[in-house]
DNA sequence: GTGGCCATGTAATGTGTTACATGATTTG
DNA sequence: CAAATCATGTAACACATTACATGGCCAC
């Protein structure tokens, strides 16, 4: 899966412009993929080129000009391709599990500091993917549901263990400050 | 954080070889981090010549020789500089979760096979998460108790929604042949 | 005797991010 | 009046993967 199959899948849909599509990514998709502008703009570029999407300019009163791209029915035949081709596995680059894996190795301080961050953030995911499933529950694709749902679950469980972690990195703080 | 970062830790707690770098991070990490050889050799000959390892050349019999990488002061300084950056955002690049959103636009067959493989894919994961708790839970620090739980209660919740989608989805199948 | 494990390394290639450049309009 | 939003795009850079090259040993 490249970035070209996401924005495909996309287009399948609705036609969009680079900015909607980032849009896009950052709401629903932001759990599980994401892309930059400079990812974007010049793969759509890209994709024009090859006639897999069309480019239709939108003049705007008080905002910029919008370039709205539709996929071809080339672009349908290389997105069904996609979902033909092998299923890959999953990418993860975390930062914080790192860190916690070494975490022997750091300060206390350091560690609630992280445990805190990480159910801050996982507490602001959860409240989105609820408030998406709860706009989308009855409209969506049965897998889109599971899609929602998936990441509902994991923060859930993430939070347990998060708040439970924390409880027991402030228990030793405690204990050490009694010596 | 770079593959330097997660070197430097592992070589904290002990000198290893990039074979050895790379069998770990295939067990341990492979929830959440992952390098090729293609990225560990060249960085680990990087890091010698900046000095934040040293090189020792292992002569093996029956085996060929291996190069085993001790962290120096400098190594060890550059480290604690990573613990003290600016905790970064997890990176994720699901092409399951994004079949999944794009599911309405396969057929239904596609849709369990990829549950199916993904339930299988978690269970393994589980199961390795679980040997790797089974045998570490009294040793190991604190930090690493809780990633390891994190992973363990992760792939549990995930493997529920699995399971009912792909209930879901074979129901839908059911419907319609009965049509 | 084929394939897998041990063990290291290079080069080509792919892919993506960050920062910059532009500029009008709306919101606090 | 500063900052965010809308909107597009480029160029330099970082980073990583894949495939290739080498070669002995061991198990089936």
């Amino acid at each position: 899966m490249t970035s070209q199959d996401v924005i495909l899948g996309i287009l399948m849909n609705q036609s969009s412009a680079g900015y909607d599509i980032k849009r896009l990514l950052e709401t629903v998709f932001s759990y599980f993929y994401n892309a930059s502008f400079g990812t974007i703009y010049p793969m759509l570029a890209k994709m024009e080129q090859q006639g897999l999407i069309t480019k239709e300019s939108i003049i705007q009163e008080g905002k910029p000009n919008k370039h709205v791209y539709t996929i071809t029915e080339e672009g349908r035949r290389q997105f069904r391709e996609y979902l033909n081709s092998e299923l890959q596995p999953e990418e993860i680059k975390s930062d914080f599990m790192v860190r916690l894996y070494f975490g022997g190795l750091a300060d206390r301080e350091h560690v609630s500091e992280w445990l805190s961050k990480a159910i801050d953030k996982t507490t602001r995911t959860l409240q989105s993917l609820e408030d998406i499933y709860g706009r989308l529950k009855d409209k969506k694709s049965a897998t889109q549901i599971i899609c929602v749902r998936l990441g509902i679950e994991s923060c859930k469980a993430r939070l347990k263990v998060l708040n439970e972690g924390l409880n027991d990195i402030k228990a030793l703080d405690g204990e050490l400050e009694k010596e």
